[in-house]
DNA sequence: AGCGAAATTTGAATCGATCCAACAAAAATG
DNA sequence: CATTTTTGTTGGATCGATTCAAATTTCGCT
């Protein structure tokens, strides 16, 4: 009697049933996870009982820590966790790290946390049996604390050089130098490049100790792409500017702006993101220049919504849903080896790019 | 020299730790976890003893048990997981849970599974402190499924009237209402719904005996408003054609190859979902026909993609992100109590509704 | 009934931590 | 110097399950 109301207080464990069934833990935790080695009898008695006193099953918190894994894998930013649902490179690759989570049947956790300390924290605390790791501002720091869990993970972007970390990304140069080329075949000869970070928190003109110094050298591969694809069309990329932006709306702008401000004005924009190059068309549009009439531009990442503006963008694509596919597979199917792939990259050529204006 | 050695084979414990500094568990364990009550010189030294022997810090999972509580919630569907990231609705959605999660430092867990078996062992096994429900195909099933696990849970889109699950809607009525009547105004009479499911796995026109036995009321609901506002009008809704799709391109472009086979065809759409309104304008722009100036359509849910099309859509919309920031909100702070909350609605004219065309 | 094989059941050990009452040592007080 | 207070440390209990070797029961067969 008493024990039942006792019962009342808190969760009903398995070992509640085991008792008021009178059978042993063992036997009771065979009746929920291998009911075929129980007889029929006790296995219906047991899960009547069960059923009666209202237990929820097997709780996963006990079950985890005699398992050890945990069947779910985290994707960790320095980006709030909006960023997932909001921002279309993240949800195009989060579409290929589903994809291979669904088959296997793993779950996903999101952890996020623009905080210092509570980035820390959620890394720490994190249930999962690895990490995928975005790695934009704030890369390294990632890194460094995802380390610390002694679990498998994966870099994304390849962000740094670190041979070290398992990571997948692109060939940025390759990329770059595409992108290059097709600008200056077209006739441009005066560039201006907005870049991603080379380091954290930098923003404005590039000096070119910034660029030697880089944390992050995917971006310091693109800009050498386009660099070296210049100067065999003969440009002086000393005075190419490059303005380093946070990848977002306002630093974009700034740049444009700082870029307009100078005396000889781009015919042509290499934007290493497809984000800074949509926002720049707005910003020209907004100026009433026009694209590519008077401004061409190219991109970087291939993301849907390139498609859909006006003008569409030519940009160079990266295989994003694949690599995320490949890096949840990286962790699902983890063998304690460390992975770099190198993907390549497809040049779509859409409407944001013409021939140079006639200067 | 043997312990080292033999350590190497699995990761280390605390206890480990503890064993190799010479001090009692509970104080390796206050180290990491309050490390100001421990004497500075002792931490140090069990610190650096860690660091030596690569400790991983506690493992979450052993915690886990201990505090009771995973600081995650779980967002459940029966979708494969790439819903998330894809569906509009679902990302608005996310967005607002995502919100929420953030402000209080909580993890999110994404569980998901179209097949059965995997869904229900995916709910059993989350490591989670209570569950968001996406409750489109397949809702009811996912509540029974997450009800056996005895925690917190709230359903969205009031799927079904169980007074006993919290769950948070609009009123479905009231919108359905205004976009009948803002319809009826323009001076259409020969309407057609594209309508969400009423049961599982219904597809094709709705007769009234479906409407009647609708497991999910939320389709009823809005059904019921359309139709109570157009009988004022004197319009017999017993002829107005309702085609049950599953919320997707294919049934919904079947269900719009069924409308306009029949003798009358309808001037006005109302569609549930914005989604298949978008649908719709695209199918009726294939078909050389004018909206708005053949036919009308109103939407249902106020997903930022209905802003972009061509001609934008007029639609009832939802405040999804409250919605969702709410959600989460019920389950992080949860005391015990149901909630059903009913959220308004806002009525957003846009380029999608015009007059009727003179027959 | 007797016997060995097969099918079940048992209960202790384990997973990896945190908590807390009790104790010990050091510091403050009279 | 004796006594209280403060500060640190200890080790057992606990969280909720699973596992596995050993013990027990059941079954088929002679």
């Amino acid at each position: 009697m008493a024990s039942l109301l006792e019962g009342q207080a808190r969760p009903i464990r398995l070992a509640d049933i085991a008792k008021a069934a009178g059978v042993s833990h063992g036997t009771a935790s065979n009746v929920f996870s291998r009911p075929e080695i129980v007889r029929a009898e006790v296995r219906e008695r047991v899960k009547a009982i069960a059923e009666q006193m209202g237990y929820a099953g097997p709780d996963p918190k006990g079950r985890l820590l005699r398992a050890g894994k945990v069947n779910a894998i985290g994707v960790a930013t320095t980006e709030p966790l909006s960023y997932f649902f909001d921002d279309p490179f993240a949800r195009v690759m989060m579409a290929g790290i589903s994809e291979a989570c669904d088959a296997t049947g793993a779950g996903i956790a999101l952890v996020s946390a623009a905080n210092q300390e509570k980035l820390a924290w959620n890394i720490q605390s994190a249930l999962v049996d690895g990490f995928v790791l975005f790695c934009i501002e704030g890369g390294s720091r990632l890194v460094d604390l995802t380390r610390e869990r002694k679990l498998p993970f994966v870099a994304l972007e390849l962000g740094f050089q670190d041979e070290t970390v398992s990571a997948i990304g692109v060939d940025n140069v390759a990329g770059a130098r595409l992108a290059a080329r097709h600008l200056a075949e077209l006739g441009h000869r005066r560039f201006a490049v907005l870049s991603l970070g080379f380091a954290d928190d930098h923003t404005g003109f590039a000096t070119p100790e910034v660029v030697r110094s880089a944390v992050y050298t995917g971006t310091r591969d693109r800009l050498a792409g386009y660099f070296e694809e210049l100067s065999r069309f003969g440009i002086d990329t000393a005075t190419v500017p490059v303005y380093e932006t946070e990848n977002e709306e306002k630093s974009t702008r700034a740049g444009l702006e700082a870029i307009f401000a100078r005396d000889e004005r781009p015919t042509a924009i290499l934007a290493m993101s497809d984000r800074m190059a949509l926002i720049a068309i707005d910003w020209l549009k907004a100026r009433g220049l026009n694209v590519p009439g008077d401004v061409s531009i190219v991109g970087f990442d291939g993301v849907p919504d390139g498609a859909l503006s006006t003008p569409p963008l030519t940009t160079i694509a990266q295989p994003i849903t694949e690599i995320g596919r490949r890096a949840a597979r990286m962790i699902l199917d983890h063998d304690g080896a460390v992975r770099r792939e190198t993907m390549g990259v497809e040049f779509i050529v859409r409407g944001s790019t013409g021939p140079a204006p006639k200067a």
